[in-house]
DNA sequence: CGTTAGCACTCGGTATCATCGACTGCCAAG
DNA sequence: CTTGGCAGTCGATGATACCGAGTGCTAACG
């Protein structure tokens, strides 16, 4: 596709200009180690990259900066080793033997952490609630007209719902919804689709009911975790985009269906407009997935400028999601 | 303390840059209704304003714009009457009438809904877990040494924490320290210091003991909404100004001992340098306790810069935390 | 004596213009 | 094919002038 040379030299622009912000120049090039060759030859060979679509020029007297096809390249052919330097290694592994506690405080310390390491706006997925086998089931009244049933799951994580109830129901009948739904739900998993056969006693089973729609309708909600959204007004000298970016982080299912998406396609990084958010075109979105026990049970990546130091931040999010999905694979 | 010309003044000074962000001359102050004078007169009017510290200049040739002392004077006398425009009363009541569902998701949507109407970042502190009757209390394994500890709360929060176990515990001590801590603690709270008397089983103590710390130690912990935080990129064009207000943000206890701080002291406002953290100075807090049943159960808040549309703001906030509390009375 | 018109003055913002320098593209020589 | 050289481009920088909004001051006025 590209010789080696042309490799060599957008490979260098590459890093120079992530290195710099500044577009960079052919006597740039020349002189840096690697080329062994005069600017003229670089600047024949800059041109030839340009009609090819890895560089560009802000204006005609200018330098070359990467376009996203010249990243794509980039990260495709040139961007392993994906090894993290020492400290980072360090300070994750302190991390993670130190991690205890609720599940949620944990991710979104992870998310924290990953925003550190990388100074990028980070996102952690959590594990789906519809996939972690049910080992406890409860229904207790808030008042006369609701209550909230809880859910203990095997990874760790407590999920609840409230559920509206008829004013009449009894307390007898809350609990006999509570011992019913343990006996169906307790060692399966929401996602199985269980079914509760009928109790003989009506309000237990329109309890019972409810609190599985609810569940259901719960359990597909995604527990998302942002860290260093305030770096993204650090890596844009506009205004305009960092306003427009932070608005997108805001909401959270657009982050949370980027992420997702990256993912399922495979992907471990997404440039620019390849993610196909459009407010996001001069962000990077780099991912991997938490896995535990082969299961895919949630994500981590982080969101920066496409001019990002993309081995660094693959090899932080690849270590951070390997850790965590070994952490929860003790749990 | 200022006589009444000085007054209106100051007043139309503090509205028009409120509405213009730009310096305000004397002409403009002239030429608007309220003070039928000339501009020398202002003139000379905003010069002594300007003595007594109400006013300043960012140069000499420029209009003034107020102090954070000429802001305080504003909304400590001229910001009543605190009342809302007919589509914010709407919207409210639609959005408290709406809301349902779990405790958290109505205090994270309030936070947005503030910051939508305000166009502020906004805060919403939630009720501590140490203040709300305890309904249940369930003790569930999660692993050969772990178990999570799960409490649900009279105002519809469902706390957990996570607590080590011994290797051998068995599931009869589970379930032994499940109906002992439900036995002392439920109808009572966790900030009454409840102690719990010896069950006779060493496994059993030692379980509740454990849950017993781990929930004092958590519910402490505060559970806090922010939302907006993008604004605050469209509030100033300084990106250092706004990469610092980001930053401090992000530090959920700054945030936290912000509004608390101001709460407690009895104010609804702290303008600029009055609320003591310093990289917030060009920042403005507009706050409000959450009341149910004369108990001070949480706060809400806007923060935005100090040229804030502060009666707006103050209504907006007081509104809502008006019909937040009473929704969560209902409950 | 407070108010006001008038005036000199200040100073940031904007536009103009020249300069500078970091580039490029191209060409001819190596 | 590579390279040194050179003309040309164009943004960035800085000097200069000008404009205008706004001030402080003073003198006149009712």
């Amino acid at each position: 596709m590209l010789d080696e040379r042309k490799t060599a030299i957008l490979s260098a622009v590459v890093h120079e200009y992530i290195a710099t912000a500044q577009p960079v120049g052919s006597s740039h090039i020349a002189g840096a180690s690697g080329v062994g060759v005069s600017s003229a030859t670089v600047r024949n060979e800059m041109a030839v990259l340009e009609q090819e679509g890895y560089l560009t020029q802000p204006h005609t007297s200018a330098g070359r900066i990467p376009t996203d096809k010249g990243y794509r390249f980039f990260v495709d052919h040139l961007a392993s080793p994906r090894r993290v330097d020492a400290v980072t290694t360090r300070r994750v592994g302190e991390f993670f033997d130190a991690a205890h506690g609720r599940l949620e405080e944990m991710l979104h310390q992870t998310s924290d952490l990953l925003a550190h390491l990388t100074h990028h706006a980070s996102v952690v997925l959590g594990p789906k609630a519809d996939a972690a086998e049910i080992r406890s089931v409860q229904v207790v009244r808030l008042s006369t007209t609701a209550a909230t049933v809880v859910v203990v799951l095997g990874n760790g994580s407590v999920e609840n719902e409230v559920i509206e109830i008829g004013e009449g129901v009894s307390d007898a009948a809350l609990a006999g919804a509570t011992v019913h739904l343990a006996a169906h739900l307790v060692g399966r998993t929401l996602g199985d689709g269980p079914e509760i056969v009928s109790s003989g006693d009506a309000d237990v089973d329109d309890l019972c009911g409810a609190a599985l729609h609810a569940l259901r309708a719960g359990s597909t909600d995604d527990h998302v975790y942002l860290g260093g959204t305030a770096t993204v007004a650090e890596a844009f000298d506009a205004v305009e985009v960092v306003r427009q970016v932070l608005h997108t982080l805001e909401q959270q299912f657009v982050v949370v269906s980027l992420v997702r998406d990256i993912v399922d396609r495979g992907m471990s990084v997404a440039i620019g407009v390849e993610h196909g958010v459009e407010p996001l075109s001069a962000c990077s979105v780099v991912v991997a997935p938490v896995v535990v026990e082969g299961e895919h049970v949630g994500s981590v990546g982080v969101l920066g400028p496409t001019r990002m130091n993309y081995p660094q931040a693959l090899a932080t999010v690849d270590i951070v999601s390997d850790r965590l999905g070994r952490r929860l694979g003790e749990g």
